[in-house]
DNA sequence: AGATAGATGCGAAGGGTTTGCAGGTAGATA
DNA sequence: TATCTACCTGCAAACCCTTCGCATCTATCT
């Protein structure tokens, strides 16, 4: 149950809030959601259901799994939080992430579990030529890959995932 | 339940069948595996481990879950098959297309449950591209887009998934 | 044909997620 | 500010998909 390191990719700064960008929509604040969207907001790595709710635990015993499971799926739903699951390369799970204003793609490492997040201009327009080319008007995007970042090419000891 | 329709790229024809390159690289052929083999490559929908079972049975009742479970993770760890989610359109559940000769995308429209399937070089690079920019050598690349097809726009009428 | 690593069927267990309900609370209203 | 109501939460059981351990069977090699 390692964290899956991430490697962001630049911070829009001066974005506003998961829990402002939520009241923003109407959606009807707790003491609950604003915690987790709080810990949504400043994961410095990917987590999954579970995690966020270990982590939410800390800081509010009485928090419970089942209001976990139910704010991420409205997150979801509301497109605030995409949902990966980084090729299941440590195992079933999914993992979550506030929607970043930019678009970026996940390169995770088998050998190490790291995750690489480039993003830019050229990703972003992946849907536009789609759109372009099919008729298709994506909402959302997911680009994935699986294989082994440049330092575990390089460094053919095992380190574990 | 509804199959998910797909609108896939033209074939590579006379590409050898799923059973042929397990035997080729030294995969136990059973009864069994053989009829999974079969199924898979002909599905004309993307099939969940239920669906691959279901159709199994009415070949060969004997046939187990667990069998197909364990031929599906087989598969998909020799890279012969891919595991999709299709942007949890319909579930959770996970789908299985064998891996075809040429890499495509899967655009799935939110409304109609429909997936097309658009290939051809340009996705093919994608994996290159990274590779040169970052360093990433990727095994295994997923790219899915959710949206509204070009017809699903056109049509206001919500048509079910 | 005989040997054996590996596959299968079976049923139970596992892990993650959802649900129904009773009680509590945010946010609107006056 | 007090009231109201729709909506949220905690709880625990249920649910679903997937895996496991084990005894039996079999594909493949000699």
């Amino acid at each position: 149950m390692r964290p899956i390191r991430r490697t962001p990719p630049p911070r829009a700064a001066g974005q506003p809030s998961l829990a402002d960008r939520m009241r923003d929509r109407g959606i009807r604040m707790t003491a609950q959601r604003r915690l987790l969207a709080e810990l949504l907001d400043n994961a410095r790595e990917h987590l999954d259901a579970e995690s966020v709710y270990r982590l939410a635990q800390r800081r509010d015993a009485t928090i419970h799994r089942a209001t976990v499971y139910r704010t991420l799926k409205l997150l979801k739903r509301q497109g605030l939080v995409d949902e990966l699951d980084l090729m299941h390369v440590a195992g079933e799970r999914h993992y979550y992430e506030v929607r970043p204003s930019v678009f970026h793609i996940h390169l995770v490492c088998t050998a190490c579990g790291g995750v690489h997040e480039p993003g830019g201009r050229f990703w972003e327009e992946l849907k536009e030529k789609v759109r372009r080319e099919t008729g298709f008007r994506a909402e959302v995007m997911r680009l994935e890959m699986g294989g082994l970042c440049e330092s575990c090419q390089n460094d053919p000891i095992p380190r574990g995932v």
